[in-house]
DNA sequence: TAGATTGTTAATCGATTAACAATC
DNA sequence: TAGATTGTTAATCGATTAACAATC
């Protein structure tokens, strides 16, 4: 695995491929060539060629790639199954939703549970997982050392938050808190999903449709 | 307003300007240079000033950009306030926390009620809206002229259900399944929310720092 | 062997950055 | 007026695409 300096925007493909070789291995797919691959996938041959020779040599001349293995070098590469461990950090409705659709531990990963700062569902359970009083956030991060961090609380809790995990040296959070999280320099990973930024640009598509008609 | 082909990546950093913009709003300020904004943002002024410059003049030499007045501008052109009507379909955990984290129409969207398959729930209320049976939203689409739907059902489901809004006219889908949808040529706009997209980017820096580390 | 398809090098295209005249 | 800062043109950088020898 070379993985010098590859770009972000190679990065963000890779779960895309996952997604879609999951799709072909499920239908029963074993081959495919990077061209097929691109047709189905709205890429050129040559930038899915180029994104997979970031990693190393996966397929085969005259043949293409095995779908099988091509899904378990990218699942290796994306970190899949490597018991990474998360909790919640906020267990209202959109983090139950998350902890309930993602299946952590059938995907490789270890969900230790949820932290909340409401006494009424402190100590009930979330899919079977428990849910502690978030006092005991930064101990239980330190004595576990637990490696992500999903944080769905309100927005004015955010950056408190994010002191408590950075300092207790939590390695990632997954902020879907719609602020921007200041963590310093050698602080956690971040990786942000900003609902409202995507609406927005869903908007602008339909605001510029309507413009371009009025014309 | 020109907005003759402006690229994917400006588009999506419109969100994070009015964020941040919001934000110098909510504190007070009253101007800011793209220096400033900038090295609060990370980003070069000169990106900044080529982004705006893409739909017009909206800051002054010598004194920078008004926050109130830029801030109105970006709105408009990420198409807030023009009343956009929306639905939910699949009004499960993470729809309901969507449309009670999102205040639809206080962001000048008008938010008309949500659709399921389970008995249990339809003639029931979300956050004061109507849930009603997935069996009258392609007539409830066409009825109401309905510009955007939230899809929040399972992956098995997502397709039909895409096929029924297309069918019946929807000009936008907020995609949450988790899966591409198939709209065909001038089917609606779909933007997606992938989640286990953004938790595998997450992943994959972990498991390069770990890699890197062992050598 | 002939056909298919890779991995990689070179060419092109587009996006970001730098520079600067215009002007508040 | 002098200083600050824009909008825009030109230069640079990086990402995508094309081409092709290598080879299964």
């Amino acid at each position: 695995m070379k993985r010098s300096n590859v770009s972000n925007n190679v990065i963000r493909r890779l779960p895309r491929y996952l997604r879609k070789l999951d799709d072909l291995a499920g239908k029963g797919e074993e081959r495919i060539s990077s061209d097929k691959l691109g047709r189905q996938m709205g890429l050129t041959p040559s930038q899915i060629r180029q994104d997979f020779s970031c990693f190393g040599e996966f397929g085969q001349q005259g043949y293409g790639y095995n779908i099988d293995s091509l899904r378990k070098e990218i699942g290796q590469i994306l970190g899949t199954y490597r018991g990474y461990s998360a909790i919640l950090v906020g267990a209202g409705k959109l983090g139950t939703a998350l902890v309930q659709n993602f299946d952590f531990i059938i995907e490789g990963y270890t969900f230790l549970g949820a932290f909340d700062i409401d006494p009424e569902i402190i100590g009930t359970r979330i899919d079977g997982f428990p849910v502690y009083d978030v006092a005991q956030l930064g101990d239980f991060v330190r004595e576990h050392k637990v490696d992500i961090a999903i944080l769905t609380v309100p927005r004015h809790a955010a950056q408190t938050l994010t002191d408590i995990l950075r300092e207790a040296g939590i390695r990632a959070i997954w902020n879907f808190t719609n602020t921007e999280l200041e963590v310093g320099e050698d602080g956690p990973l971040v990786e942000s999903i900003h609902f409202s930024d995507s609406f927005l640009v869903l908007t602008y598509h339909l605001a510029q449709e309507d413009d371009r008609e009025k014309q």
